[in-house]
DNA sequence: TAGATTGTTAATCGATTAACAATC
DNA sequence: TAGATTGTTAATCGATTAACAATC
């Protein structure tokens, strides 16, 4: 419940893995794992992974490693996963659409409570289970529901306007996934998604290991 | 041509909101930004932008500041927005299918050539301009166009055995969407997308700024 | 000229890595 | 017991921030 060991960012971004290793070899009835296992699935240094699970107050057995379910839990409650976040998504094109089915998000506690769209044609409907409603009624649901998170994957020329909604509909976090970068705020955070950006870092990645010689000719 | 100053990974992540902050100053007319600012923008620091910007090689004029049009151009050069890369995508669902129209991608010099399912009723069909194809033709084509990129879209069930078809059809890269995680050979690269990651970094973020009291109450 | 902004050098900070004692 | 693995303390490394001289 107190969430008040902070963890970093970089520990952030790699739990996430850890858990996936652990909850693998789980399902193939391993009860206890070391971090150098989870550090060789990884290809990363022992020593960090445990420096990161340090960060999540979990506490291994020397010679015996950590009791996999009981660390699980450590992960998921660093992560936040327990507690049970409700965002909203604005524009239900194709890259909203599978964002409302994007299975990833529940295991983390996050719910897609309603897909929001101007185009008549999908309001009303369901997609992945989830009601496309009209923008007109975003600002209503969003302060009734308190909700503090918005997804943005509308068209770029009207990323602006979503956002400008979404600050007087008392949202705090607009994560954006068009590349409008967009004036806000200073109490509104803006994550700006970009995926060409991914793709750069991964090619970057090749691309180093290909000078260090680690390839196989 | 010569991509030598090799440009950290945290900056990658930088430089296209600068561009994009950039790109929106020209379009009203601006001839020179300075880097305090594209900070401003962005709520960074001045120091950040301009140590960012050195490592593109671009040069300011000190009480001027840069030439927009060659700053961008250096900023793209950096990413290497400036070569074409041809990247394949496993699993043509919901998020494959947004992947196969994402916008981004053409911007950064990235062209998926084709989407590969295993669904005959997508077989043969196109996404957002994208050929669907069998994957039985998937070995055949990245070894014909030395593809070293491809994106795995698939049900998370499936995502080891299209890594190993990877492996085996020259992919040195692999971008992976989905939550399996994959044992692969140390010469391949695996890029683990985690959008629920993401979403708690947002979250993160949002609640230390609500410590720092920046926020209105 | 005066002053804003760059470019550069140094200081700080945090994350990663190393070393090693504790312990099961 | 012997040895593998943790937990902890210290060293290293790189990224960010600060300070300030150079310059347009």
């Amino acid at each position: 419940m107190n969430n008040s060991k902070s963890v970093s960012i970089e520990t952030i971004r790699r739990l996430p893995k850890y858990y996936d290793v652990i909850d693998m070899a789980v399902k193939q009835g391993v009860k206890n794992i070391s971090t150098s296992v989870i550090a060789e699935h990884l290809n990363l240094e022992p020593i960090l992974v445990r420096k990161d699970l340090e960060q999540t107050g979990a506490k291994g057995r020397p010679r015996v490693g950590f009791v996999a379910a009981e660390l699980m839990d450590r992960i998921a409650g660093s992560l936040g996963w327990g507690s049970l976040n409700n965002i909203v998504l604005v524009g239900c094109g194709s890259l909203g659409s599978a964002l409302l089915g994007y299975k990833g998000f529940s295991r983390a506690g996050f719910d897609i409570v309603a897909g929001f769209d101007v185009d008549k044609g999908k309001i009303g409907r369901t997609i992945h289970g989830k009601k496309i409603l009209p923008v007109s009624k975003f600002k209503d649901l969003c302060l009734r529901m308190h909700i503090e998170v918005g997804i943005i994957s509308t068209p770029a020329e009207h990323a602006q306007s979503v956002a400008d909604l979404m600050a007087e509909s008392g949202i705090k976090g607009v994560w954006n996934f068009t590349s409008a970068a967009l004036k806000t705020s200073k109490d509104v955070i803006v994550h700006q998604e970009d995926m060409a950006a991914s793709l750069v870092i991964l090619i970057k990645k090749m691309n180093s290991m290909k000078k260090e010689g680690k390839g196989q000719e």
